[in-house]
DNA sequence: GCGCATTTTCAAAACGATTTAAATTGACGA
DNA sequence: TCGTCAATTTAAATCGTTTTGAAAATGCGC
């Protein structure tokens, strides 16, 4: 393996000069780093990160944690993250270091992998309300990366798409359809991206003067089963009148509700429209619904570049207030929304 | 951050010394050894990896790539080795890299990920026969360890169980009840489990006598509707009389196959006997099938602590024939296994 | 008390990068 | 001619460990 060396004395030059040259400093001759650049090319040389990090104190490798659930879903999403979020940080020659929690403790994985000491920083995905993850890494003064979470004063950077504003923006399409009993299939209300959509789904509910009894709005695993399961009790109509418009927290919950109302023989979306919000996994496309489904579209895998700069960004000492990207979904109208039926019925009543 | 030489200084010892009373040397007085332990240990010392790195040449990171598919299952296994193996690993003070594969040439990514120049080896999972990621870690001298295949000569360490043994164990017990005709819904047999499961299949119905028309040897990615569809098209008994005995590649396929014998209105297993090679992952579990299902039983976790242990030897030179275990499955009898209907009736004939 | 073998310890040299402080150029004006 | 200044380059220190070769300390037999 070539080193820096290697290059100096093939060039009669210091391996200062040379590592000048390669790490692009000011002060060398631009003929200088020219012939540095081709020789180090022809060597194939690359820097040895155990010399570098000894010196500098960054090891080019950051974290993440898987926590493991029953759920295949988070398996899924975590996969297409990861198959981004590697492409990018080898873009910034950085690697990414997994390991897979299991505990109880939700930063025990991240403080055992601290002390392995390894890791410039973490990627942290899944965020719940108030994470304890945030608190424990500050304190730490350990870089990380957010995903999915868009708190205002967050001193961390963040991707995270608009929650609230996709959960509105498919409320006020429906309501513009004419739609007065618009339910809603959440996800968990403890992770930050359900709750923010449960503030959205209720803001704009409210804003059109809708009400919304405890009973239309659902949260839990979204799954296939799920919706189906949720779809079949909302539209036996045991609670109150059944909605004209269901919401789902993703395609694979909106899978399951269409199979309801299949199996209740009704028509999507003549008698009942269905939206989703869409993350543009490979493995349920919302065009392949039938009826093709609406939906919010952001998909993942755009999450990947800009969260692995701004990781690797804040690791190199930049201000993480200028790294927090908040970016909204797609609204994407195809075939399963439509009129409401009967001009909408009535609204419900609050409880 | 305490090192070697804080240490040293506080007992008047050369770093030479402290650093060989860590390790374990030999020629250090006991008693030495004993003061410096206590004072590493008092001063939280925990030696700079980067610098041991730096001497010893090696990375501590194993590498890993993921070949990402539209198939759960293998998302699933992935998840479940994962989690095993980021622990064996950690006990052995080792971290693993993780790269995603979705490209076509089954080499390129792990050729990208040594270029990076951070890794001491890999572990290798799911191989298909002559995998080609074999010849090309051995030609550029790379260790790795095999997850899956038993080549009696190969140089390298492997963890596998005797799927040909498993599989020829369940045709045995199935002849033993009064089996005749028994059916084999397996997994892809460019992979190479399924390949040594044919053969052990095979083995065991031609010791017994027993002919098997090519249509009751399936395979294809063991999916739970796979088992369901395959099942069917078994049952109908087009090609020839349906089986009283049906082999499945996994519980997923089972559970296919125990719904299209519900559906056709057959009893398991007064009907038809289902027995299932089982990976006990924890999402679907065998005792919980309607009736338990027989399984040949072989945690798929069970391997990660010798796979992480095997690699890490080889790593530090020791001779990989000594590292190779064949585990055997262990064959669990249950409720969804019985004597044949009929004295199993006539069996196939060949074609 | 001496020589000699055996433990035990040490100073110094790696490992390969970054970075500080100093030295070397060459051009230019005084 | 000399000094000054800027532009380049360099030697050397540094990071914290392992390891080599040598030195010191110890124990033993005589």
């Amino acid at each position: 393996m070539a080193t820096l060396k290697d290059i100096g004395e093939e060039l009669g030059l210091s391996v200062a000069t040379v590592s000048r040259a390669l790490n692009g400093f000011p002060e060398v001759n631009a003929a200088t780093r020219e012939r540095v650049q081709r020789t180090a090319e022809r060597l194939d040389y690359r820097p040895n990160r155990s010399a570098r990090r000894l010196v500098t104190g960054r090891s080019g490798m950051v974290g993440m944690i898987v926590k493991i659930g029953a759920n295949l879903r988070a398996e899924q999403t975590f996969m297409e993250s990861l198959t981004g979020l590697t492409a990018a940080l080898a873009a910034r020659d950085v690697d990414l270091v997994l390991a897979v929690d299991q505990g109880a403790d939700p930063v025990e994985a991240y403080a055992r992998m601290l002390s392995r000491d390894v890791i410039d920083g973490f990627i942290l995905n899944a965020p719940e309300r108030n994470d304890p993850r945030v608190d424990f890494l500050q304190s730490r003064q350990v870089p990380f990366v957010m995903h999915g979470q868009c708190r205002a004063e967050a001193a961390y950077p963040f991707y995270s798409i608009d929650n609230i504003a996709a959960a509105a923006e498919a409320v006020q399409l429906l309501v513009a359809l004419g739609h007065r009993r618009i339910a809603f299939l959440n996800g968990l209300t403890r992770f930050a991206y359900a709750a923010d959509r449960r503030s959205g789904y209720l803001a704009a509910m409210a804003q059109a003067g809708l009400a919304v009894p405890s009973w239309t709005l659902a949260e839990d695993e979204p799954s296939s089963d799920y919706g189906y399961r949720a779809a079949l009790s909302l539209l036996a109509g045991q609670n109150g009148p059944p909605p004209t418009a269901i919401l789902c927290a993703s395609t694979l919950v909106a899978e399951g509700v269409m199979a309801a109302a299949r199996d209740r023989g009704l028509r999507v979306p003549a008698d009942l429209s269905v939206i989703a919000h869409d993350d543009a996994l490979p493995l349920l496309r919302a065009i392949n619904f039938e009826p093709a489904l609406t939906v919010t579209r952001a998909p993942l895998r755009e999450a990947s570049v800009p969260l692995a700069n701004a990781l690797v960004d804040v690791i190199e000492g930049a201000d993480p207030r200028g790294l927090q990207t908040l970016a909204r979904a797609e609204l994407i109208v195809r075939g399963s929304t439509g009129p409401a039926p009967e001009g909408g019925g009535p609204p419900w009543h609050s409880i």
